[in-house]
DNA sequence: TAGATTGTTAATCGATTAACAATC
DNA sequence: TAGATTGTTAATCGATTAACAATC
């Protein structure tokens, strides 16, 4: 299967569940686009439209679609049962709020090590309640990520300077994602192969705001 | 002007401003569409086409765009000698993140206070490098935006569950623009005039490297 | 002049919205 | 049956990419 997702799909997809995990509903009750539009803000057309793209069609009509079966649907296009371990290379602010932030964990997404330069940080550790989370020096990422195989994605909060020579060395450490958080759009090193690369600007909502009031009429 | 800007462009925009900042270049010097792709990964031609969508015509052919005038045009659009004052509701880690977060610096976003009802939090303050931001009692909201009305933005990051009223009351207090950080799409109250809301979902891009890598192929 | 670079238009691509036949 | 709701297609909308005449 080689279909492209896109960031928004994935989004809806998953407001849909964690809206649906809410409501505490029984696993034999059904609920209908028009009540997903009602609790995700999302429209009935959006919300089968994105089905039908995904190829989610156990709805029935009248009825809508069987609360066990979507959850079933969602968890696995979300990949939620599998889980995914994640480095994060620079340990400033946003690095550690990262670490700990609430809907990862939702979403069986792990820190397991974070990595920085700085002497005052590496080698201490960020408490994520009562779990130790290591800062290890940048230096010691291939050898880390050698010992643990099964850490494939990695999230970039360096400074911008560092970022993209950041991310040509964690191609070349074999990482498979990488969601960029530095304030510039990185690209892949020519012919890359398999490597997934997404450019988050955080703050870019509030600008909009802020643009919007300012220039309005 | 009714011309409604993408978070797109706009995000783009201020890629151009912070590459060009850390660039240190003289103000009579010249930088082409070509010199603004290699510095911050966006095409040539999106450079270009955003220029003349923002109504940004001060290129020399053969030359490029003086940076004084340059400089001038950006700062103009993302507000930048104007800032914006902004509210901040929810104290959780989340909303405290944002206080401190610094790319808000660089654009003259300043918050002046958190809003929560959480008893531990209430009457407590955040320090952000020796400036103390008091964290209020969510009752004392209406009264604060009185008191205050050069602030017209407030960010939210309260839970889910509280997310939709608590978006209802800041337009009802007069805010006129809001960031919605919890993960449902809001919507604005039926009728409402001149209020600018987006739906920022953080986490969203690690989301879809999630997707892409178990589902490649 | 020749080459480079702009401003602008046109073509392409992708995402959302609307519509509707099928049917429970 | 009549009404509701799906799956799917078509229409619309918006954003990006490509192209190129103008010209410094």
């Amino acid at each position: 299967m080689k279909k492209k997702i896109s960031l928004r799909v994935i989004q809806r997809i998953s407001f849909y569940y964690e809206a649906l995990l809410k409501l505490n509903l029984t696993d034999d009750s059904f609920i209908s686009s028009k009540k997903l539009e009602e609790i995700t803000g999302v429209s009935c057309n959006q919300v089968r439209q994105d089905f039908f793209y995904l190829g989610i069609s156990i709805g029935k009509q009248k009825k809508g679609y069987q609360v066990k079966k979507l959850f079933r649907e969602l968890r696995k296009i979300l990949s939620i049962d599998r889980g995914a371990e994640v480095v994060v290379i620079g340990a400033g602010r946003l690095g550690r709020a990262l670490s700990e932030y609430k809907l990862f964990k939702v979403r069986n997404i792990h820190v397991t090590a974070l990595f920085d330069i700085k002497p005052g940080l590496v080698d201490t550790s960020v408490d994520i309640k009562g779990e130790e989370i290591p800062i290890y020096h940048t230096d010691r990422l291939e050898q880390y990520l050698k010992e643990h195989p099964e850490i494939k994605i990695a999230l970039l909060s360096v400074p911008e300077h560092a970022a993209q020579e950041t991310l040509d060395r964690l191609v070349s450490y074999g990482v498979k994602g990488i969601v960029n958080f530095a304030p510039r759009i990185l690209k892949l090193p020519k012919s890359t192969k398999d490597v997934q690369l997404v450019n988050d600007c955080i703050g870019a909502s509030l600008y909009k705001i802020v643009y919007q009031i300012y220039h309005k009429k």
